[in-house]
DNA sequence: GCCTTGCCTTAGAGTGGGTATAAGGGGTTA
DNA sequence: TAACCCCTTATACCCACTCTAAGGCAAGGC
């Protein structure tokens, strides 16, 4: 089974701009050409876009999953490096999920403030009372002097 | 309590370049300058510093950042407004982690899968048979043709 | 036989969000 | 009076796309 750039991009959620340049730059190094100079994609290069979407999502610069690649078209004898790698990349991951729990927190705070005071403004409409009883410690109460 | 914008950089975990990058594009509308025409933050710019970083690494373009803010500043009326962005943000937020968890499980079965490579190597130091016994269906194994 | 459509190509410019450098000023310490 | 450190503005650079321009090739319709 090949594909076009157009029918990797749709598989893989990217633009045909995007799928281009990691070929352009090295990054998908067994993409064939037909007699046209079209790009033709197997399903290995598939698994390659698919491992590059996740490293890259994860936080792993586009010249490092370059080298992690040379590591593993090399051999081998490189799996000590790919190891230690991969278990970068793995905390990275945790360490960002646990940092998105903390934002996750604070947007959840704003969304409970403004459901109140949207339920506490309706009978009334904004009067005065309510909104001083929504004055509490929320950043976006702070208006400054 | 002031701050200089190294201080606000530091208490925040952001560089200056950041900071005045962010009171430069009208992120800060409240900081003060001194008589040597020096940014001057209080506390409650650093709040709103804080809000900046929280939606920035929830993936809020600083664009929109600066539109929510002009909300706030307008006051009580846009509340609705900011409930649905602070909604959009608060699912856009769960989205990215329940993806980066799935990205993280295939991070995992590498770390898994370099690991018992590792330990099946140990004792024979890249026997023929053991490069065999690893051939399993892993994207990196598949060094084609 | 040619024209539209629709995909593909390359080269190069533009964008967002920083990150850094250059060139210079102000104020404190020694 | 010089060293040091922080500040300023303006400008350039970087990554990872994202898009535009200009054009090639092939299939289908008139």
């Amino acid at each position: 089974m090949t594909y076009t750039v157009q029918e990797v991009a749709k598989k893989m959620g990217l633009t045909t701009y995007t799928v281009r340049y990691y070929h352009d730059h090295g990054l998908l190094p067994y993409v064939k050409r037909d007699e046209n100079n079209n790009r033709v994609f197997d399903d290995v290069d598939l698994e390659w876009v698919h491992l590059i979407t996740c490293l890259r999502q994860t936080g792993m610069p586009l010249e490092s999953i370059k080298h992690y690649f040379d590591l593993v078209i090399e051999g081998e004898s490189t799996v000590p490096e790919r190891y230690q790698i991969m278990l970068a990349q793995q905390q990275r991951t945790l360490d960002e999920i646990s940092e998105l729990n903390h934002h996750l927190e604070t947007i959840n705070k704003k969304v409970a403030h403004y459901a109140d005071v949207l339920i506490n403004a309706k009978p009334d409409t904004y009067e005065p009372s309510n909104i001083a009883a929504t004055s509490d410690s929320e950043p976006d109460m702070v208006t400054k002097a």
